[in-house]
DNA sequence: TAATCTGTTGCAAACGTTTGCCGAATGGAG
DNA sequence: CTCCATTCGGCAAACGTTTGCAACAGATTA
């Protein structure tokens, strides 16, 4: 059915090995033969049969892109960019969903382990020994997540913890709420340790309620909680919970940020499109899928495992504004140009 | 170094053919025998080589699922169901992005094609001639195009248009503008004919500006123009044209849907987050997902192309109210109630 | 008792490539 | 004219499976 290496050798007069050189080590053929091979394999429409190629290189040209939930809108601008990336260096990169689920989850990466090159994994719910059991596998870069000795893209969430507890404290809020994403999470770990450290430090108050899968709903649910604690700031896992919050602020009449601060993390694309346009603090998920891709074709070569750390930064907008101990005439905006360092 | 279906044999004392059996044709082996093999598979790690099953038996277990860009929140909920449903079926999911450029379109389908049992065209953006010339190397369902003669899943999108306008028709509004979407776009086209014919049967007028790219930078761009026609109502090709427009309008101070009623289509995730809520016409993308993973993957048996056709709908929100030609008295909700067939 | 059938297993070819090895042809140096 | 180096292309084994065919044993039938 298929052309084959064998029909364009029989086409061109020529052993098939020397077709296959054509294709796989060019400067081992006479130029002369070498055009004439191509030009037979174009005329036929040949395409070489990638399998049967990794079957016997090893090499699949295939990457493995694990993520928890492809439809939170947090992944797409990676997955994008990975898949961009990869292609640009001759790589086709499949996507799997495991909805949350670490099960599946290592259920994935065996199932792709034999058909890829390496895999990335997005945001891990399974524990360290799991991930480090599985990297005897297949090749893997783990992305926000930080495994010792494992090679791993990480955002700094810590870092835009700490600028949007300090804002907060800046804006006069004393009493905080960290709505705490799922359990699991590297992420939700750094978070919580950033913003506790930097509340405790200044003598605010920070309660953890959580936690929650990382959904709007979750943020909804969660505001009667938020509201019973008294505090009037919030930081959320992620921004799909801090509109959720919103939300069902906005149904109960609270004014955001009149009664109740709100802050996001990821700057996800409709955060500036709400109304009160979210604080959040921006992730650079393009640039992370890019770079884990670079990462994980270059393990090979030497065995060196870095870890690249990218720059969040918090964003401020209008879910943000003072609180109980500011004096009533400062406004965000003023109290926003004091947090930059 | 990986294990393969040699040592597994050694290990448990049995021929090669016979381990292959016992992973693809349980029946043809005795149970004493086949649990004993699967003991030592087991204990030795062993799973099966898709690569050189594939080389074997021309099936290679993986579809394609291209798309033109996994950012536009369009895609990830579709991207999603199908790569869930291919999954439980046994099947892994290329997916690609084209970034709405049809020569990428091509490219990929041809690259993908030696890899994959069939590929997932959503909404493509090449000529018919092209795909079905495509069509002859590799199987292929479309997504969101109709083609005669190709298997197909598209939304009805012209019955919600037609929902749409009417909807805006009741309201009073006599002079439309459709903000078009990008060339060489079937939905576009179905869009533009069904409001079309819908505005013309009652006689208003019906100003097409375009074509756009698909998103929100494009709708907010157009805002001036959409102001020039002194039209009071606009149907976007999509939601994230709309939300664009709605942004610009509201920065110059227009009232939605106070001065101008504004309808997208898709309701997309936040199409409700935003104020106003955005009146929109709903489409399954999910199911169309889960329809065309079965579809491909029953193509094979009988070379039965169906198409597959699913419903959508209006939901009405927000952005929409009274024209010029209503009585000051009706409200939405009452001019809403008569548009339900 | 012989013939036939059924169930289980081994044998070997095949799938479409890549690649180490070897021989043939060519060309320049001595 | 001989020798050596270099370039080029063919040969065949290998990658990890699947699968048609044949062999064999035991059971069933005539």
């Amino acid at each position: 059915m298929a052309v084959t290496i064998r029909d364009v050798a029989r086409a061109s007069g020529v052993h098939i090995s020397t077709v296959s050189r054509t294709f796989s080590a060019p400067h081992l053929v006479n130029p002369e033969t070498r055009s004439r091979v191509l030009a037979t394999a174009e005329q036929l429409g040949y395409r070489p049969n990638r399998a049967a190629r990794a079957l016997i290189t090893g090499r699949t040209h295939n990457i493995g892109l694990i993520v928890a939930d492809i439809a939170n809108p947090f992944f797409p601008p990676l997955i994008k960019a990975a898949e961009t990336h990869a292609r640009r260096r001759d790589y086709h990169v499949f996507v799997a969903d495991t909805d949350e689920d670490p099960i599946v989850e290592a259920e994935l990466v065996q199932a792709l382990a034999k058909q890829v090159d390496g895999i990335l994994l997005c945001s891990p719910r399974m524990s360290d020994d799991q991930i480090e059991q599985l990297r005897r596998e297949v090749p893997l870069v783990v992305i926000n997540r930080m495994i010792t000795g494992l090679p791993a893209v990480v955002m700094d969430v810590g870092h835009g913890a700490r600028q949007a507890v300090r804002h907060l404290l800046d804006l006069g809020h004393d009493n905080l709420v960290y709505l705490a994403g799922p359990r699991g999470s590297w992420t939700n770990r750094e978070i919580r340790r950033a913003a506790g450290a930097t509340a405790r430090a200044a003598g605010a108050e920070l309660t953890v309620l959580g936690p929650h899968q990382p959904v709007e709903e979750a943020g909804a649910a969660a505001a009667e909680a938020v509201l019973a604690t008294g505090a009037t700031a919030v930081l959320a896992y992620n921004d799909l919970m801090a509109i959720g919050l919103l939300q069902a602020l906005q149904d109960r009449d609270i004014a955001v940020p009149g009664q109740i601060s709100v802050v996001g993390i990821d700057d996800i694309a409709y955060s500036g499109l709400i109304r009160p346009k979210l604080t959040t603090v921006a992730n650079p998920t393009a640039a992370a899928g890019r770079a884990a891709v670079d990462m994980l074709l270059q393990q090979g070569d030497d065995g060196a495992t870095g870890q690249v750390t990218l720059r969040t930064d918090l964003i401020i907008r209008n879910s943000t504004g003072p609180g109980p101990l500011t004096p009533a005439a400062a406004t965000t905006a003023e109290v926003a140009a004091t947090v930059k360092e």
